[in-house]
DNA sequence: CCGGGTTCTGTTAGCGATAACATCACGAGA
DNA sequence: TCTCGTGATGTTATCGCTAACAGAACCCGG
C-alpha cells in the first residue's frame, strides 16, 4: 500500500470523493432525502461499504441539535423491580431509535438525583427518565433545566412533570380484600421503607381495604423491602401467632424472609398464617408454599413512559401533564387460604 | 425583561462576553488549565453560574474524538446475574468520569451483537464492555471496528480481547468437593443451557472434582437457568431419591426450583438430597433450607472490566490481551449434609 | 534599562456533520 | 424561442467547543 494508508476512520468527504460527488449528496443519502437520483444513490453507497463508512453521530447531534439519546435515572438497578423497569425502558427506547444513558445511584437524595441530570444534559440527552420512588428523588424533578422533556417512574405526582406508574394502591387494596374475603379478621402489614412512594401507596391501599370493610387496623411493621428485614418482622409476627392470621407483605423478597421465619418458628403457611405478597418476581411461584403476590407489569411501565417522552420530544412543545397508570394483577397461588 | 430574553441555553461564547473575557479562558477555567489568573477564573465562575451556563460535551467530543462515554452490550439485565455486573460497571465507569450507554439484547447472536457495536461504534463511545456469556454472541468479538478498545466479561478467551470472568470451573470444583467431602459417593448436575460459557465452565469443574477423586461422573440434567426449569429437573431426580443424594445446580434460580419438587415429593434436604447452588442471590439465604451456594463477586467483575478498558483507551494504543480471573466464595447454609 | 523567558490571554482554524442557499440542466407552456 | 418551475447537485455557513499559535504583560538578571 501506498503512504497515504490512513488509521483514521473514513468520513463524508472520503465517501463523497470516492463516489464523485459532494458530501452534500452523501449526507442527502444517507438521510433518505428524495431529490436523489437512483445511480447516485447507488455509487454513494458503494463508497459507504467499499470505505467501510459510519456516520459520526456527535458531530450530526451538534448541528441537528438531537442526539437521539435518552438519559435515564435509577436506584439500585440490581433490584428487580428498577432493573425490569430500566429494560422496559431501554427496549422501548431503542424500538424507537433512541440510546439509553444510565445513571444508577448508589443511594438516594435529591442533591445526587440532580447531579445526575446535570451530567445528562451537559452529555446533551433528548430526555430524561426518572425512576424515582422516593419523595426526595421525586423532589428534584422540580429543578429541571428549562426545557428539558422528562417523565418520572412511579414518582410523585407534582404537576410538574408526567407520572407513569403502578396502581399501588389499587394492587394493595386486592391483597387486602382477598385476605378479608377468605374469612380474615383483619390483615396485618409489612411495609417497605418510609419515603418510598409505593411503600405509601401500598400502607394506603390496606388501610382502605380494611376501613371499608369496617375492621380494625393492627400495628404495621417496617422493613426496607430485603428479605433479611422480611425475616425480622416475621420472627416477630410468629411471636403473635394466636393474633395473627394474614398478613400482606410489601415485597415479594420480604415475603420469602417471613416464609423462613415462619418456617424456623413452626408456623404453617397458609393454615396458620396467610401471605400475600408484591411484585410477583420470577422466584415466587417456586416459594414453599408458592406465593399468592399482586403482579407489576414493569415492562408496561417502562413502554408507557417512553411513549409519553418521546411525544413530549417530538412535539417540540410543553405538553400538558399526564399521569398514566398501569394496573396491577392479582396472582393466586398457595399461600393464602380461608380462615 | 427586554426583547433579548434567550430560551436557547448560554454557550461559551455568552459566559465569555458577560466576564469579560475570550470564550478560550472560560474553556481554560472549564478544563483547570493551570495558566490562569486567580481573579480571572473566579469572574469566569460567577458569570457560569450567573448564566447557569453547562458545557456541550458534544461540541466538546467532536474536537476531542472522545466522547467519555463507554458502551455497554449485554442480555437480559433483568436477570440478576447481568443485573448486578452492569451495575458495577456503570458505578466503576462514573467514578472514573465516564457515561454509560447500554444495549440489552432480547435474543443473543452474532448479528445482534454486532449491530449492537455499530451503533455504539456510530455514537462515538471510547470504548466498549461485552456481557457475552454465550459462545456465539461472543464470537462477535471478532469483528470489532478496527481500534475499538474492548473488553468481555464472562467471555471467550480467543486472543481477540481481554476478558474478565468468574473462575466458574473453580466455583464447581469447590461446589462438587464439598458435597464429596460431606461423604456422598458422588453428585449430580443440573446444569446452564447448551452455549452457556458459564454453564459449561461448571460442567467442567463439577466433572474435574468427580474424576480426581476417582468417582462416577452420573448423567446430567440440563435447565434453561429459570426455576421453571429446576422445578422440571427435581421431579426427575425426585423419582429417583435412593440414588442421588447430592445435586450441584449450575444457578440459585433452578437450586429453588428443585428445593420446591423436592418439597412437594416429600424429599427432605438436606436429609436425603444435598444441594448447592451457584450465585449467591440475595433470596438464596432465606430459601428453606437456606441454600449453600458459590458466591461471585459480580461488581468486581464489573469494576475490573473497567479497569482493564480504560487501560486500554488511557493508553491509546492496542495492549496485550489479559484475562483477569476473579475468585468465586463458597457460602456454606443449611442445604447439605454429611452422607 | 534592556533582552528573553514566563505567564496570562486572545485569535484563528478546525472537528464532521446538516441547513440554507446557489447553481445548473431540463422540459413544459407562452 | 424564451421564460420559468422543478429536480439534482454543489457551495458556504454554522453548530459549540478545543488546539495551536500569536501577542501582551510581567519578571528576572546582567
Amino acid at each position: 500500500m501506498g503512504p497515504n494508508v490512513d488509521r483514521r476512520p473514513p468520513v463524508m468527504a472520503d465517501v463523497a470523493r470516492l463516489a464523485g460527488v459532494s458530501h452534500q449528496t452523501v449526507s442527502r443519502v444517507l438521510n433518505d432525502h428524495p431529490n436523489v437520483r437512483a445511480e447516485t444513490r447507488t455509487r454513494v453507497m458503494r463508497a459507504i461499504d467499499q470505505l467501510g463508512y459510519r456516520r459520526n453521530l456527535v458531530a450530526r447531534a451538534l448541528v441537528t441539535k438531537h442526539s437521539r439519546t435518552l438519559g435515564v435515572v435509577s436506584f439500585d438497578t440490581t433490584l428487580y423491580g428498577p432493573a425490569s423497569t430500566v429494560y422496559g425502558i431501554e427496549q422501548a427506547a431503542r424500538d424507537a431509535g433512541y440510546f439509553v444513558s444510565i445513571v444508577s445511584l448508589r443511594t438516594i437524595d435529591r442533591a445526587g438525583v440532580n447531579d445526575a441530570i446535570g451530567y445528562l444534559a451537559e452529555q446533551g440527552v433528548d430526555g430524561i427518565v426518572v425512576v424515582a420512588p422516593q419523595r426526595s428523588a421525586a423532589r428534584a424533578l422540580d429543578d429541571l433545566p428549562a426545557g428539558m422533556p422528562a417523565v418520572a417512574v412511579e414518582g410523585w405526582h407534582q404537576g410538574e412533570v408526567s407520572v407513569v406508574s403502578v396502581d399501588q394502591v389499587e394492587g394493595a387494596r386486592l391483597a387486602t380484600s382477598h385476605l378479608l374475603d377468605l374469612g380474615h379478621e383483619t390483615v396485618w402489614h409489612v411495609s417497605g421503607p418510609a419515603d418510598w412512594l409505593e411503600a405509601e401507596g401500598r400502607i394506603e391501599g390496606w388501610r382502605a381495604a380494611l376501613t371499608a370493610a369496617g375492621r380494625p387496623v393492627p400495628g404495621m411493621l417496617t422493613g426496607d423491602w430485603s428479605p433479611r428485614s422480611g425475616y425480622r418482622a416475621g420472627k416477630e409476627l410468629a411471636a403473635m401467632a394466636g393474633d395473627v392470621t394474614a398478613v400482606f407483605v410489601a415485597n415479594d423478597q420480604m415475603a420469602l424472609g417471613l416464609l423462613r421465619a415462619f418456617t424456623e418458628e413452626g408456623v404453617k403457611v397458609p393454615e396458620q398464617i396467610s401471605i400475600v405478597g408484591f411484585d410477583d418476581i420470577p422466584e415466587s411461584e417456586f416459594f414453599s408454599p408458592p406465593l399468592t403476590t399482586i403482579r407489576q407489569d414493569f415492562g408496561a411501565v417502562g413502554r408507557r413512559s417512553i411513549d409519553v417522552l418521546l411525544r413530549q420530544i417530538e412535539s417540540g412543545e410543553a405538553l400538558p401533564h399526564e399521569r398514566l397508570v398501569v394496573p396491577p394483577q392479582f396472582v393466586l397461588r398457595g399461600s393464602t387460604a380461608a380462615h
